[in-house]
DNA sequence: ATTATATCCGACTATTGTAATCCGATTTTT
DNA sequence: AAAAATCGGATTACAATAGTCGGATATAAT
């Protein structure tokens, strides 16, 4: 229904909530408990945007997490990409080697799909986590 | 993933072949033929872009579909809209009465989401049909 | 009239992807 | 040693998507 998955969703609530309050390390627990996100579900989802390097973790009874880079500097689009892997419109867009479906290689709607996509992810790629907090 | 539905895709694929033949009237078996779509979930497909006034049907045995407005006029928003109803980007955004998630009314993400979806729906409300056809 | 070919439409099933949970391990401060 | 946090694999629950089935209706050609 071209709307966000829940896990970007929670990413976006979780970075916008450390950005506001990045004179100090914020724990998952903290996190969950103001935005009202699962527990489980936000860990995970940070862990993974961890790995990705948009955040910084700190282990122990005082970590927590911390931007890697300044919220200015954060788009969605880097979100969605650290969540979800390559964003892509069309399952045939996905596919580096081969074709994915009978219609390849005499698309007729592959091109133009392609230059919607990226003017899409355009959209994602100037709108920033500062932005955001901001409201 | 922000990929569009299958839905989605068969909806612009079957517009567009409509659109480039739009000297004569074009069948759902023609299309699901030509284009390597599954014939009922096409038939539905249609059936439901007849139904938003997107296409115009005619049944019987020389029956078929033809496009309600010019190729220029039609664009992918329409589709989205006519095939998912009203795109939102968060669960939120949908209810008109009342509060979907605990964040509402204090949500911190709500504004710059819905500029976000605005902004985003615009690159689609851009997008023709006529466009896409020409590749 | 009959037949062939088309749209129409509800109900159903199968498959996938999302969302959430469970459980245990590790790290670090107190 | 204990408490509080991150880490991470495995599993489950749920919802949405994708596709199918069976039959009804409409229309044109024979
Ligand atoms: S729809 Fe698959 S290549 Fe275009
Ligand atoms: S996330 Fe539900 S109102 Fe903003």
């Amino acid at each position: 229904m071209i709307k966000l998955s829940k896990k970007i969703e929670y990413g976006i609530l979780a970075l916008q909530y450390i950005a506001i309050h990045s004179d100090k390390i914020i724990s998952a627990k903290e996190i969950s408990e103001q935005m009202g996100i699962p527990y489980e579900f936000l860990s995970k989802t940070l862990q993974q945007l961890m790995k990705k390097g948009l955040i910084q973790s700190q282990q122990g009874i005082k970590g927590g997490y911390v931007l890697s880079k300044k919220p200015s500097d954060l788009t969605v689009k880097d979100i969605i990409i650290a969540l979800e892997g390559k964003a892509s419109f069309l399952d045939c867009f996905v596919s580096s080697k081969g074709l994915v479906c009978d219609r390849s290689p005499n698309c007729t709607i592959k091109n133009p799909m392609e230059r919607l996509q990226s003017k899409v992810m355009q959209v994602f790629g100037t709108t920033t986590i500062e932005e955001i907090a901001a409201n």
